[in-house]
DNA sequence: TGCCATCTAAAACAATCGATCTTATATTTG
DNA sequence: CAAATATAAGATCGATTGTTTTAGATGGCA
């Protein structure tokens, strides 16, 4: 019939994620997109459309990556404090790391396109509830165990874990001083601690 | 001499402050700045210099207002635990207020331009640093005044109220359910308490 | 009143944007 | 091998960008 496609679809979506979660959206152009990926225009719109319905297809990949990566051991049965820790431990850590360096990428995107309604706002406020429900899970879970205090408010807790890892990412991606990014998660978990 | 401006230069980059606040840099034009402000092509370049000098005077002077009426209690002599309640209450009871709806205009900037060096990460990292001693102040002072326990660690939770202030800023922005906002807030306000 | 600097309004500018189309190459199937 | 077709590279499209220029209106001062 014809010729097989030359370029790895899924490795350019990775490209993909890397530019748009560094520049963001507005600020990263098709050519940038054509020269950084090494994919050809038309090999790029005939792939993936345009250039928002790429942006989707890399945030939602990023998505995917992020509840398998980052957030996969709270939506676990097993889930416990160990997850919450390693969780923030990793962002402790991660202010050079490629996967944490520019924040959070969902989080970049929120305030990117703040409350513009769309299926970018609907992979946000998505990504967002799962957030908070695996914390809720994690906690839920730890508190069976015993591992944390029955006086522990999970609601308010997995709020206040949710909010804390949206107010890290929007530090590390302005290079705050890494060690207030430390302090504020010390001072977080301490409601693990008693 | 010559003819008078028409236009109030004060007026028009609080008009400025509102369109970069709410779309962000790369997405206001400045064809729509012209119709946002009523202030002529030729008015704004002649008095404020380029798109980029227009967004740097409108985040400066943002910035002063925000360490006037938002911070302004923490830099206090006397500031204390209440104004640091005041601050978070605020933002609890802001998101359709017209002074926080769309988030921090600072924070909602830190995560458009990451670490781009240049003049307008000096403001986000003067402006961060500022909101860290805010709190700093508020607390060694509520300490002094026995308003709070003698072993609250007063680094880790100013880290941990900018943390706290930056995150809320984000899931105000997105229009994130609000009880996660409150939730968030009377769990990190609780370092306070005990 | 007349001058002229400075204003407003709008058109014009070059550059760049997302998107499409052209051209020529490369590859698979009959 | 040859016809068919998707590829890659890049020219090109109209629209929009930030900025500058032009043209006409306005107001303070000689």
């Amino acid at each position: 019939m014809a010729r097989v496609r030359e370029f790895n679809a899924d490795i350019a979506l990775n490209r993909a994620i890397e530019l748009f979660w560094e520049h963001g959206y507005a600020n990263t152009s098709m050519r940038e997109m054509v020269k950084y990926t090494g994919v050809a225009h038309a090999g790029l719109y005939t792939a993936f459309g345009g250039k928002q319905d790429l942006f989707q297809a890399a945030l939602e990949k990023y998505e995917e990556r992020i509840f398998t990566y980052l957030f996969g051991g709270l939506e676990s049965d097993r889930a416990s404090v160990k997850d919450i820790k390693k969780l923030f431990n990793f962002i402790t850590s991660a202010k050079d790391d490629k996967y944490f360096k520019h924040g959070c990428f969902i989080a970049n995107t929120a305030l990117e396109f703040g409350a513009t309604s769309g299926p970018i706002h609907d992979i946000l406020t998505r990504t967002f509830t799962r957030q908070v429900k695996a914390f809720e899970n994690a906690l839920s879970n730890a508190k069976e165990q015993g591992q944390i205090s029955s006086k522990v408010d999970i609601p308010d807790t997995s709020a206040s874990f949710t909010v804390l890892f949206y107010g890290c990412s929007a530090l590390t991606r302005m290079k705050a001083p890494n060690d207030v990014i430390q302090q504020s998660i010390s001072a977080g978990l301490t409601a693990l601690a008693d």
